[in-house]
DNA sequence: CGTCTTTGACCAGCGC
DNA sequence: GCGCTGGTCAAAGACG
């Protein structure tokens, strides 16, 4: 009789666990709610912005990059990081974004094979690579994409451009791309025109460099990867491999996988070039997020004043930003602009012990993302800084991943004139201290929770990786 | 047997 | 011009 007694209490103590476990997600799932409406109708008004400002920027751009000083050198602190003085935007994803598979290969060749429910931010066919849009503003990015790119007809592909090097290849148009020019046998295996070449030389240009808590030799981004190459690279012991894309034929995006130095449980990718093929669910929405950050810094570029500074060599840090997350850095040394979102670890700590910041340390101004940027722009990327912090959150991963979240039908719209917005707002409001938003009591709550509980990581791991591409986590079940 | 990874070699860019 | 470095190629081996 005790003992039914007692397992009776049990029962009722975790049933009435699980009452609270369910209060807790009822609050999460109106938190996420609300911040996707929020989000939709951000996304209208910063339509509005982006075609507002789109033919000042443009104007404002031609005119100030030609006259653009000789490329401040980033400073050797800088350039000691792995990819070296390319255009780089970098993102950081603290996810424990793979979710078991043992092997890269099987995330790299099973994830995008899946993914049969799609949302309509899947259905949006984002391009993952990068591109030097053909013409400046931020027309470049999402807007009336199709026609810049001409390099995937059925998809916006999102053409990022860095204006601080397009100025310099037109001041000089000598200057060969940073990356290789020599053509590989599958660009140049006939089946990319004339159009095709430009647009492939100039996506190579940039590059989205993504860095993320990982276990497994790459990241599942939902695309298929070929290995052609490995390298040993200075100043880290760790080699960097080099894949490339397999999803089509001829696709010219390639990406560089390797693990951070000071800490070889991150792993840094970096993507370079434009998809010429739609892209699987899963793909689509890291592009999502992989956009997010290039369009910060084409925005970046695109704000005449802001572009100013950007070409001076200047670093933003976007800590608390609602955008990417609590430690983005845009930085950029010559045309090096750079943007480093770091959530893989609590707070900013890594976000200072980078190289950028190593180099924003060494003299370099370093802005901070104005708290009004974060709390005026929670809508979608803006998820409370503390979500971020935690790196768990479902509501982050959604707006990390928000393509699977089916947020937004055009995220690059929304994150170039986020960017927009926010290089406005950094630059008038100045080195204003960014790190101001003070998160509420409730995300305060909620991230403890997430970052204390076990069980509780459990569950967001698996959310993780179902917001990360359902396809993969297909396969990493297998 | 086909596909993929590994790995040494080659090439181009860049700095001195 | 030379050496260093990053990026790519391609032959060989591994694997299913």
């Amino acid at each position: 009789m005790c003992y039914m007694l007692q397992e009776e209490r049990k029962l009722e103590e975790a049933k009435a666990e699980m009452g609270e476990v369910r209060e807790e997600n009822e609050r999460l799932k109106a938190m996420l709610s609300r911040i996707v409406s929020q989000y939709q109708s951000l996304q209208m008004h910063f339509l509005d912005v982006v075609k507002v400002h789109e033919h000042a920027a443009s104007k404002q751009a031609d005119n100030k990059l030609p006259v653009t000083p000789a490329p401040a050198k980033q400073p050797p602190g800088a350039a000691e990081d792995d990819d070296g003085p390319d255009d780089l935007v970098s993102l950081s994803l603290g996810s424990r974004a793979n979710s078991g598979g043992a092997r890269g290969k099987g995330h790299e060749r099973s994830s995008s094979s899946s993914g049969t429910a799609e949302t309509a931010a899947d259905e949006g066919q984002l391009s993952l690579g990068l591109g030097i849009a053909p013409r400046s503003g931020l027309s470049s990015v999402g807007v009336d994409d199709d026609k810049a790119t001409g390099a995937s007809p059925a998809a916006p592909v999102l053409n990022l451009s860095s204006d601080s090097s397009r100025a310099d290849d037109a001041a000089k148009p000598a200057q060969a791309p940073t990356v290789t020019t020599r053509k590989s046998p599958s660009a140049g295996a006939g089946a990319a025109d004339g159009a095709d070449d430009e647009v492939q030389q100039q996506s190579k240009k940039a590059r989205v460099s993504v860095r993320v808590k990982c276990d497994t030799a790459t990241m599942p981004d939902g695309c298929q990867w070929r290995k052609y190459g490995q390298k040993i690279s200075k100043g880290n012991p760790c080699p960097r491999a080099y894949y490339r894309c397999t999803v089509a034929p001829h696709c010219p995006v390639r990406k560089q996988v390797q693990r951070w130095a000071e800490d070889t449980s991150i792993l840094i990718t970096t993507y370079e070039g434009v998809h010429n093929h739609q892209l699987p669910p899963a793909a689509s929405a890291m592009a999502a997020r992989t956009s997010a950050a290039a369009a910060m810094l084409t925005s970046g570029s695109t704000t005449s004043s802001s572009s100013a500074s950007l070409a001076h060599g200047h670093h933003f840090t976007l800590a608390a930003a609602g955008l990417l997350g609590p430690t983005t850095m845009v930085s950029t040394a010559a045309s090096c602009p750079t943007v480093t979102l770091d959530l893989t670890a609590p707070g900013t700590s890594l976000l200072h012990t980078s190289p950028y910041a190593a180099a924003a340390a060494a003299g370099y101004e370093t802005k901070a993302m104005p708290a009004a940027w974060s709390s005026g722009y929670l809508g979608y990327g803006g998820a409370h800084p503390s979500y971020y912090a935690n790196k768990s959150s479902p509501a982050a991963l959604g707006q990390l991943f928000g393509g699977s979240l089916g947020v937004p039908s055009r995220p690059e719209q929304l994150y170039a004139a986020q960017a927009q917005s926010y290089l406005q707002r950094a630059n008038s409001v100045g080195g204003g201290s960014g790190h101001g938003a003070v998160p509420p009591a409730v995300t305060d709550t909620l991230a403890k929770a997430i970052t204390s509980d076990p069980s509780f990581q459990s569950v967001l791991a698996a959310a993780i990786t179902s917001v990360m591409g359902r396809g993969g986590a297909a396969a990493a079940q297998k």
